[in-house]
DNA sequence: TTAATCATGTAACACGTTACATGATTGC
DNA sequence: GCAATCATGTAACGTGTTACATGATTAA
């Protein structure tokens, strides 16, 4: 799986503890993967004991101390690894896995404004996520003049168009499917 | 969780065994969910022993003999009840789980070529989608003629072209990445 | 003769989610 | 005075995946 490469990616850029990579994590990667913090916690224990990363205890005055996590050789032949795949998950890229769609489908068990408020909401949320889209993108562009690595930002950049485009189609979606049933009404 | 409302939702057209259940989960709900057969029938069994569903025994001549589930009004409600819900899982629904957008946001970390040659794939497999997709859209436009219960069919070909959309956006990101990646070789 | 279809499942493991616990410090 | 931030985790449960087992029949 890959919230363990994903974190073994972010340990690649410097040490950090795991609360600081929870936040990393939903800060750059969060768009595509989600972890909760128990999560990342209970992977990188296991990461640990497969001996991809070592840690070291830091105490802080005034908060409480925390663990420094490093990648050891192993953890950087695996990240190396999993660049490397050729297969690199295309496959399952395009899987769809949602309930709201599932609850689409079967919407002629239901009176049609129930389906019609579900898909509003479907709708609101889509243009939610676009404009906060946008305000990350902004951010990346202004960090990009900061720190000009052109090279890794260029793959940022086009993780974040992909997000855009879904979204849009999800905003196009929804406003056609639902003036085609509000027409109806 | 959907599968067991997908189950519910496939056992109201009709009485089914698990194993009918799966192939006709994969043919219809399988673009937005999917589910082993092995968790099906393990779904099943928890679904029967919170009793929304009996299940019968039928011997079979020449074939194994198979189980025929069947709805309780229980599972009526229950089924009923998720419809009604007014959430209907909308905010995860634009949740993206990607282990290809996180190699993607790496990329800077391999040589191009190899990250080329992902999206290169991934397009290839857009694009297999979305013609998959078009053949599915034709038998449900040819089902659509012979039983016209247009009610429902109006809400699968919904979720039809939502898949149409994504797929085409999929596709369209891929070219201009690649454009983009390309010209910089 | 090899694979696919029919039909059911068990077992084990991997991963994701939720609730809870601790306890000091800082800002509203 | 209350909530948020910092920082770590445990426990339990829910869901998803993979491998395996059985065994007859039928089509390429």
């Amino acid at each position: 799986m890959s919230l363990k490469h994903g974190l073994l990616g972010l340990l690649n850029y410097g040490v950090m503890s795991g609360y600081e990579l929870n936040k990393a994590f939903n800060a750059s990667l969060g768009f595509f993967w989600q972890g909760q913090a128990s999560q990342i916690y209970r992977e990188l224990a296991a990461m640990e004991r497969s001996g991809w990363l070592t840690s070291e205890r830091v105490v802080q005055e005034d908060k409480p101390s925390k663990k420094l996590y490093a990648l050891t050789e192993a953890g950087k032949k695996a990240l190396a690894e999993w660049l490397a795949d050729p297969d690199g998950g295309v496959a399952e890229a395009l899987r769809v896995r949602s309930a709201f769609l599932m609850r689409v489908f079967f919407g002629g068990e239901t009176p049609p404004v129930e389906t019609i408020a579900l898909i509003r909401a479907f709708r609101d949320e889509s243009e939610k996520a676009l404009r906060a889209l946008g305000a990350t993108s902004a951010s990346v562009a202004e960090y990009a003049q900061t720190v000009p690595d052109e090279n890794k930002i260029k793959y940022w950049r086009l993780v974040a168009k992909f997000g855009d485009g879904y979204y849009r189609a999800a905003v196009e979606w929804a406003r056609k499917a639902l003036a085609e049933l509000e027409a109806k009404l």
